[in-house]
DNA sequence: AACACGTGGGT
DNA sequence: TACCCAAGTGT
């Protein structure tokens, strides 16, 4: 049973001023469970204060498929630095992406200073306060989109995360497997939103999904929906929501050339604009492929002509959807390094660099093996 | 529709 | 160790 049509039991329909009614009663149990276990969050606005668009925009990106504790610190930074969206569609792409390093999935933070520049010069610097045009910008998808409209605006709207979805999956005990029930979740979430407080009441769905309704061991007692949940009175709570299968995760390698020059600066370059790790900074290397690089291969990708030694050991990666296995080779860059492609980075300047983890890796590995 | 796209923490 | 998971979006 994955629609929301009345389900064929014995019991008398419900008539749909009674399920309104209910679902009215059910929000206000959640948001009195919201306001006396509100969680103290950088980006919440306390009881009282007005919401700014900006911040609600800012964590709303950063915490998109990131956990709070990862996220906190990037947007107490970013916050600091840059006070205003206007503040950060004037700073320089590689600046966000330096203070993004870390934080992974590098396309938000180049959508994050394209959405900037967007609301700064076509919406005057204010963000648009429907989800229709929300849904327009750069890095605002269906679940941003809901989640400013509500959160930073007040007004109604229905947000679905995986935190939503999993609470709408078992109150309805829904047993289709993601993501093809994603829709019905959608409009069965879309039944029991109010038009009370819709920003504290997406928040409590959000926060009873993180801290109550956790993927493993649930903690039913505490759930102010306990007695309406379908998927615990049949015991099957923390089996939802079913999802298919995932592919598994190829290897992939390659090895990094970690030039030094006279100076004792490393040789650096820009990754290309798009695609995995997008304007971030790398350590040369080989291409990625199944099969690691032979002699001919490093001698065809090393960025000057130079006598490599291999360092011992290997670093190991794992990227969304592949791992990554690579070597480092290193080398003094003799004459002719001024003329190299990328840029010569002193050591005790790499800590200023758009570095993503696995380039880090790549860094510690060297230094202490070279 | 399915896949590309990061990272670190939990079990 | 290996896999799952986290406040998804873009193509």
């Amino acid at each position: 049973m994955t629609d929301d049509s009345s389900p064929d039991t014995a019991a008398p329909p419900v008539s749909e001023k009674m399920s309104e009614q209910m679902s009215a009663q059910a929000a206000a149990r959640l948001l009195s469970w919201y306001d006396r276990n509100r969680r103290d969050l950088p980006w919440r606005a306390k009881p009282g204060e007005v919401a700014d668009p900006y911040r609600v925009w800012l964590s709303e990106i950063m915490l998109q498929q990131t956990t709070v504790p990862a996220a906190a610190p990037y947007f107490r930074a970013f916050t600091q630095r840059w006070p205003t969206v206007q503040a950060l569609a004037e700073a320089p792409l590689d600046d966000l992406l330096v203070a993004w390093a870390g934080l992974g999935y590098y396309a938000r933070a180049r959508n994050l200073h394209a959405c900037a520049r967007t609301v700064v010069e076509r919406h005057g610097g204010r963000f648009p306060d429907e989800e229709a045009a929300l849904l327009e910008l750069p890095g605002i998808g269906a679940y941003t989109a809901a989640a400013i409209t509500a959160i930073a605006f007040g007004r109604k709207a229905t947000v679905v995360d995986g935190n939503v979805e999993r609470v709408i999956a078992r109150i309805f005990a829904v047993t289709d497997p993601l993501p093809a029930v994603k829709p019905t979740l959608r409009r069965l979430a879309a039944t029991r939103t109010p038009n009370q407080r819709p920003g504290d009441y997406a928040q409590a769905m959000m926060d009873l999904g993180a801290t109550v309704c956790t993927p493993r061991k649930p903690k039913c007692m505490l759930c102010p929906w306990s007695d309406g949940c379908a998927a615990r009175a049949s015991g099957i709570a923390e089996t939802l929501p079913r999802k298919l299968a995932k592919a598994d995760k190829p290897t992939r390698r390659g090895t990094a050339y970690w030039l030094l020059n006279p100076d004792g600066a490393v040789l650096l370059r820009r990754r290309a604009e798009r695609g995995l790790l997008g304007g971030m900074t790398e350590v040369p290397s080989t291409a990625w492929d199944e099969t690691a690089p032979d002699a001919a291969a490093l001698l065809a990708h090393q960025p000057i002509a130079a006598g490599w030694r291999a360092l011992p050991g290997m670093v190991r990666h794992t990227f969304s959807h592949f791992h990554l296995e690579l070597g480092v080779v290193t080398a003094q860059a003799g004459a002719g390094w001024r003329a190299v492609d990328g840029m010569w980075v002193p050591i005790d300047q790499l800590d200023q660099q758009a570095l993503p983890s696995v380039m880090v890796k790549v860094v510690r590995h060297a230094l202490a093996h070279a």
